[in-house]
DNA sequence: CTGAAAGCGCTAACAT
DNA sequence: ATGTTAGCGCTTTCAG
């Protein structure tokens, strides 16, 4: 059963598929189409159930009302409840998003971008990773809006929205550091991208202005592509090499869940002796026993501003050019 | 700056489109063309980056390339995990995901149906709710093919990957009974789908052939809209007014963590006086002190199944028929 | 072996 | 106030 065209509603209506069309744009008022026939037209499309061909309309119009969205990994929860936040606002405006996850790597990430291009979505949402600057300079000569969320590329100017990572992990570090911690160890991950790096300023930051020589066997660097069990197995090494560690911070929500892996199987106890802070938070903190502490991401506050810069951009063709530039603070929670 | 068409290339190599439009489908050798020719238009096509308009060729060809992915909530570990693996698999073979989630909510689940087939996805992969019967026939009877996992949908017949929700509830059920447990509860959501009724049954079956009473106050449904805050109010009300519950199953893997919430708030020691088993394994059930028991689905499997399923059909025009109910088996793991 | 041309379904300038 | 028509970029039949 072949869908039905705009073609058949023409035919039905007796009319022609000029004026289907300008009703089915809301244009008929303004191209003052006749009440009955708005009335005859709009009846038949109920009637028959018709649906324009988007397809169709994409070629025509040259935009296909979809936005491109890339995170890091949609099954983290981070980047899923900002992926799930974008979407619903998105859909409200009758923007479809289209996700996908880079998991960091430089080839995958340029690839999907290309395959967003050759499905021509009309913006770009991207958690970028370092080596893609020259496709999205070919995206913003292409006149795409492209907004960086998460972490932004060093020598590309476009719209972001970060949360102010130094500063999460100086404050966290400096919990630490008040609360008596002496060494304090960073986990974090072997990735040379923005958000991790400024972590890392913000711990030895934090060192310093307490005037805590910073000491590199304490930073654990874990290699992104490592499965869940090598990294704890490495996490459970570094641990027990050195037990004179009285405080962690972990730079990520999932490298904390395999140090918590790690912290069980060796059976140290969070507490006294040792305390933990956790980057995101997430069920799972509250739910550890002890509770962890954790630098909290307003993730709402990132999915809206995300999509209005977004938005903005795509209905206003670029012209303004404005505050694109979002910086949100993260918020510590101490359990 | 204006994307470059086929037109352009055929231009500057001074051939036809024809000719272009063949050896970018791989049709060269097919229709002889002639090999410097097809080495001067592949260097064209290089040298100027010429990306094909998947949009145009959707609507010459009819198919997008593109299976719409309709899960109950993106941001469930469970579904994310299933999505993750389920667009990997798929993007080998050339097809792209478009996910969205339904909220197990008949209307957004038809409105997003809705919107896959104006966008004309050539197949659906769908963890179904209840009262989107109609429009599935009508894709059926678009002879779009239709795979459904997680669940399915009683009086529409097509493929499913599903797991053994009843056998999962009645040897999670069994368990408890074995280690002696008398006042078993069950927490679930209120929702007529399958999987949830299928569980409910095996666990009622469970007491039956262990000859305990089934006592209705033990089974908690909870609203699936409810916020976390107020499903772990409710719980821990339900906890309190129930203290010789000695065993609690929870049906899904969300109930559960707030199910944790609670007898977290409530201080209630798990172990030898009550014991708690919840529904699939994840990450929050392994570092939960103690460790959590759970009915484990194969994710990986039923992503295999549903991606297998889905591209038979799409390659064999769903002539054959053949094995397309697809039912695995849960895996008990006690902890 | 390669080219011309039709047409996928829709929008919108231009006619009337 | 409504109709005619060109054309978006591509695939594919039919001709040569």
């Amino acid at each position: 059963m072949k869908p039905l065209s705009i073609k058949d509603i023409a035919k039905k209506a007796s009319v022609s598929i000029t004026t289907v069309s300008f009703i089915l744009n809301g244009k008929a008022r303004e191209k003052r189409i006749s009440e009955e026939v708005i009335k005859k037209v709009e009846d038949i499309i109920k009637e028959i159930g018709y649906k324009p061909n988007q397809i169709a309309r994409s070629l025509r119009t040259g935009n296909t009302k979809t936005i491109g969205l890339l995170v890091e990994d949609i099954s983290n929860p981070f980047f899923a409840s900002i992926a799930r936040l974008i979407e619903d606002k998105a859909y409200k405006k009758g923007y479809k998003i289209s996700y996908s996850s880079t998991e960091n790597d430089m080839e995958k990430a340029n690839s999907l971008i290309n395959m967003f291009r050759t499905r021509k979505v009309d913006a770009y949402i991207i958690a970028p990773v370092a080596g893609i600057e020259p496709v999205i300079r070919e995206l913003i000569d292409d006149r795409k809006p492209v907004v960086f969320f998460d972490r932004t590329l060093a020598g590309v100017s476009t719209g972001s929205v970060v949360v102010d990572n130094f500063s999460g992990a100086y404050e966290a570090t400096k919990h630490h550091i008040l609360e008596g911690r002496k060494n304090i160890a960073l986990v974090t991950v072997d990735m040379d991208v923005e958000q991790i790096n400024e972590r890392f300023e913000g711990y030895k930051k934090a060192l310093k202005d307490a005037k805590i020589d910073f000491r590199s066997e304490l930073v654990t660097k874990i290699d992104f592509s490592l499965s869940r069990e090598s990294t704890v197995r490495e996490l459970v090494t570094m641990f027990e090499a050195r037990p004179e560690m009285d405080a962690v911070l972990f730079a990520t929500n999932y490298l904390a869940v395999s140090g918590l892996m790690a912290i069980k199987e060796l059976g140290k106890e969070i507490g006294k002796q040792f305390a933990v802070i956790a980057y995101d938070d997430h069920d799972i903190f509250r739910l550890h026993t002890p509770q962890i502490s954790v630098v909290d991401q307003p993730i709402e506050q990132i999915a809206d501003n995300v999509i209005d810069l977004i938005l903005n951009k795509l209905s206003s063709g670029d012209k303004l050019k404005e505050i694109d530039k979002v910086k949100l603070m993260p918020k510590l929670i101490i359990r």
